[in-house]
RNA sequence: GUGGGUAUAGCGUAGCUGGCCUAACGCGUCAGUUUGUGGCACUGAAGACCGUGAGUUCGAAUCUCACUACCCACCCCA
């Protein structure tokens, strides 16, 4: 035998087995995104590598070690996504969606790629759910856009998912923080941590998030964003607190979230789950009112956030949420000889046209062996074909679930006959629904 | 990039103070228990050179080392 080539390091293959909880969440985010007038956008998976340099930022860990990028053949420098917004802003901009009038509210699902070391609810090729909205300043957007990740969570029936939400200021206001932290823990740099003290110069903010015992104790009197906002982000900030009371959406506010993507301004917020183990961030996102015109776009505030997809199904299975169910079979059909099989699929292709689940016979199984696999299959009914049937042109259907088989014409009745008993079948299931039902409200 | 853990049939596990292991169990697969009818039960079969390579030993799935893969954590983020 040849060598096994295996799957690259932090990818995943989605089996038949476990994609109805993908098409669950994805029917739940397409559903909730469209409530609140998102239109799905669908974007390249690679773009220009300079487009991530330069929304992303240069210095992030996502930009400086994380990416996959690759030289064509020509001379253009190709990465793929490592996240949504940056190429979503990009199509925004590039085909004039801007110009259609405002505010634009686009969703989307895609996989992104990051070289980083795997681990649990981290994964080099990942799926992500995001929504992206353009042309409001107003924190009556942020509340907005909190609200429709909450709606989708609360959907996938997910409890215990918290809520934090930070201000981290705008390029007026935010220097001036940056420097009161540097003054703040220049005064003891020789008790932080090694990487802490290298991002005293890089990034002050991170020094708040370290987990190192010491750098937290030092952290806790270090001075708070909130008391230097300038005016204006201070006002949005708690704008968006009493919308979100509004809404009825809890919510902590937390200093310590930081985000590591150099475009966010303002708004910034995390929804986390405590059941998936060390990367419990769900949900990420926040306002980025400079991205567009970094990017080559007229000046326009903007915000959105991701959903990492793979965290999201991690959290629902642990909980034991509910998943869209399997279709089942309709109708197997066992035919008993080569003639049979050839009727088998005249049948099969006819009740196919009528839009039902059909499947028969492929390997030549006995008729017991089928009668298993129509069991297995979860088949509702099989039609056993040998040759009375053929000869008589009358066959008998079996409902599997009760064993009765019901007399059927073989060629124009059987539609009829089937669609009566698959009909039948559907009400019985409700009746037993309503007997169980009516049974508990009475005990 | 830095730590820690694990590696036994398709999947999940037992065995791991070395010899009863010619490797066991559950699930799954296939076949049979009146050869035209499933679910339950029973019987049987196929399927693993015990991650790879070396070493210690009379003898290794069991001990040692190296390598590889995977997992978890740091970091970072979804």
């Amino acid at each position: 035998m040849a060598v096994m080539i295996q799957r690259p390091k932090g990818t995943n293959d989605i089996l038949p087995s476990q994609v109805k909880k993908w098409h669950t969440v994805e029917k739940i985010t397409n559903d909730i995104a469209q409530q609140f007038g998102f239109k799905e956008i669908r974007i390249p998976t690679f773009e220009d590598t300079g487009l991530f340099v330069r929304s992303v930022g240069e210095t992030t860990d996502v930009v400086s070690k994380e990416m996959y990028s690759v030289t064509a053949t020509g001379d253009a420098q190709f990465t793929l996504r490592p996240e949504g917004t940056a190429g979503t802003m990009r199509a925004v901009i590039e085909n004039g969606i801007l110009n259609e009038g405002l505010p634009q509210k686009v969703f989307y699902q895609l996989t992104c790629f990051r070289h980083e070391k795997p681990q649990a609810g981290r994964l080099r090729e990942f799926h992500q759910f995001g929504c992206e909205m353009v042309g409001s300043a107003s924190p009556r957007a942020d509340a907005e856009v909190i609200s429709l990740a909450k709606n989708v969570l609360d959907s996938c029936g997910l409890r215990d998912i918290v809520l934090n939400i930070n201000s981290i200021g705008c390029p007026n206001c935010r220097p001036n923080y940056h420097k009161a932290l540097k003054e703040y823990f220049s005064a003891r740099k020789d008790e932080l941590c090694g990487t802490c003290q290298e991002r005293l110069e890089k990034n002050p903010m991170r020094i708040l998030d370290c987990k190192s015992p010491i750098c937290q104790e030092i952290a806790k009197g270090a001075p708070l964003i909130t008391d230097y906002l300038c005016e204006e982000c201070s006002d949005h900030f708690s704008k968006l607190q009493g919308y979100l009371g509004a809404m009825d959406i809890d919510f902590t506010i937390n200093p310590k979230i930081v985000r590591g993507l150099d475009y966010y301004t303002r708004t910034v917020f995390e929804f986390i789950s405590t059941d998936i183990g060390a990367q419990g961030t769900v949900c990420g996102g926040g306002r980025y009112d400079g991205l567009i015109e970094q990017l080559g776009g007229k000046a326009t505030p903007a915000l959105g956030f991701a959903m990492g997809l793979e965290r999201l199904i991690m959290t629902m299975q642990k909980q034991e949420c509910d998943f869209i169910e399997e279709k089942k079979c309709d109708l197997y059909i066992a035919p008993m000889s080569e003639d049979a099989a050839s009727e088998a699929i005249a049948i099969a292709s006819k009740l196919r046209k009528e839009g039902y689940f059909v499947e028969y016979d492929l390997i030549g199984r006995g008729l017991k062996a089928q009668m298993k696999y129509a069991d297995k299959i979860g088949a509702a009914f099989v039609m056993v074909l040998g040759s009375d049937e053929i000869e008589s042109g009358k066959g008998k259907l079996k409902n599997m679930r009760t064993g009765e088989q019901t007399d059927t014409d073989l060629g124009e009745g059987l539609i009829n006959t089937f669609s009566n008993a698959v009909i039948g079948e559907m009400f019985s299931g409700i009746d037993e629904d309503i007997a169980k039902f009516t049974e508990g409200g009475n005990g």
